[in-house]
DNA sequence: TCTTTCGTAACATTTGAAGTTACATGAAAC
DNA sequence: GTTTCATGTAACTTCAAATGTTACGAAAGA
C-alpha cells in the first residue's frame, strides 16, 4: 500500500510559495514537488476551489498565495485536497449479513474514528505560518552551523 | 489507495475459529473470508510463527487456535500480520535537502506518530474475548428479534 | 498574432496487493 | 505402502489505484 503523499507535497509547494511573492508556473513547483505540471493543477485546482490560492494564465501568470499563511491550518489543506483517506487499514464489506464480520467492525472502526478525530483536531491547530517558522528556524541554523565552519564565527 | 483488510479479515476468522472448536481448512476459512486458500495460508502463517494457532496437515487437519482468546489483543494480531502502515498518508522523500521539506515533514510525522501511538495502544485494550462475546450477544438479539416476529414471544 | 500559462480530458505507466497455479511435504485412512 | 487430504511456499498473473503523460483548448499579455 503506497502512501499518499499529497498532503505533504502541497505543503511544501505553499511555503515555498510563501518565500516568493511573485506567481509561480506549475512547471516550476512541479520542479520543486519532482513532479508533473499536470499533477499541480490537479491538485492546486482544489486549493483555488477554497480560495487558498489563485491563478492566472499567460504571461507573468502562474499560482499565487491569496490567504495569510496564519489563516490556514493543516486541516484547511487537507480538506481542500479533497480529504483523502487517513488511514491504511479497514473492513471488507460495509454491509455484514455475518454477526462477526459486525462485531471485528465496530470494534475496529470505533478505535479509527476516534484516532482519526484526534488527528484531525491537531491538524486543526498547526497553521502553515507556524510551519513556515519552523522553517526559517532551520535555515537560520543551518547558516550559523556553515558560518562557524568557515571560521567566520566569533 | 484501496485499504488494506487483512486485520478485520484475520479477526473474522479467529472468531469463527472460536465458535467451531475442530480443526478448520485453508479451504473453509477461504470461503469466510472471500478470498483464496493460499491467502490464508499466507495471512495465517504470522499467526502460527507467533503460536498464536496450530496447523496441521493430513486427514482431520487444518487450523486450530492454540491461545485463549482472553489473551490476545487486536495488537498482538496486528504485530503477527507484520504491522502493516496504518496510515494512508505520509511524506515523500525521507533525507530531505530542503528546509522547507524538513520543516513539513517534522510537523506531519509527529502528529502521526502521536496518534498511531494512541491507536496501537488502545488496540491493545481489546481481547478477541471481548469481540467474541460483542458477538454472542448480537446473536442473542438476532435471535429475540426473530423469535418475536414468529409470534413466539411472551 | 504569437507566446505563455492554466484547464482538463484521455490515455499510459507503475506499483503493490491480491489471487492463482504448481508442486513439494507430511499425516492419516485404507 | 499407497492413496487421499491437507498445509508450505515459490513463482507467476491479474487487478486496481495512484501517478504520470500527452494533447489540445482557452485566456491573457507581449
Amino acid at each position: 500500500m503506497k502512501r499518499d503523499s499529497k498532503l505533504s507535497g502541497v505543503l511544501h509547494v505553499l511555503l515555498h510559495m510563501a518565500e516568493i511573492d511573485a506567481p509561480v508556473t506549475s512547471e516550476t513547483l512541479a520542479r520543486m514537488m519532482q513532479t508533473n505540471p499536470v499533477v499541480v493543477r490537479r491538485v492546486m485546482a482544489g486549493l483555488r476551489a477554497q480560495g487558498y490560492v489563485r491563478s492566472d494564465k499567460g504571461h507573468g501568470g502562474g499560482w499565487t498565495l491569496a490567504r495569510d499563511l496564519e489563516s490556514l491550518t493543516l486541516l484547511d489543506i487537507h480538506r481542500a485536497i479533497g480529504a483523502p483517506p487517513l488511514f491504511a487499514i479497514g473492513h471488507r464489506n460495509e454491509a455484514p449479513g455475518c454477526a462477526v464480520e459486525a462485531a471485528v467492525n465496530e470494534a475496529l472502526d470505533s478505535r479509527l474514528h476516534q484516532a482519526e478525530a484526534l488527528l484531525l483536531s491537531s491538524f486543526g491547530e498547526i497553521t502553515l505560518a507556524s510551519l513556515s517558522r519552523n522553517f526559517h528556524r532551520r535555515l537560520a541554523e543551518r547558516r550559523a552551523a556553515t558560518t562557524s565552519g568557515d571560521h567566520h564565527g566569533h
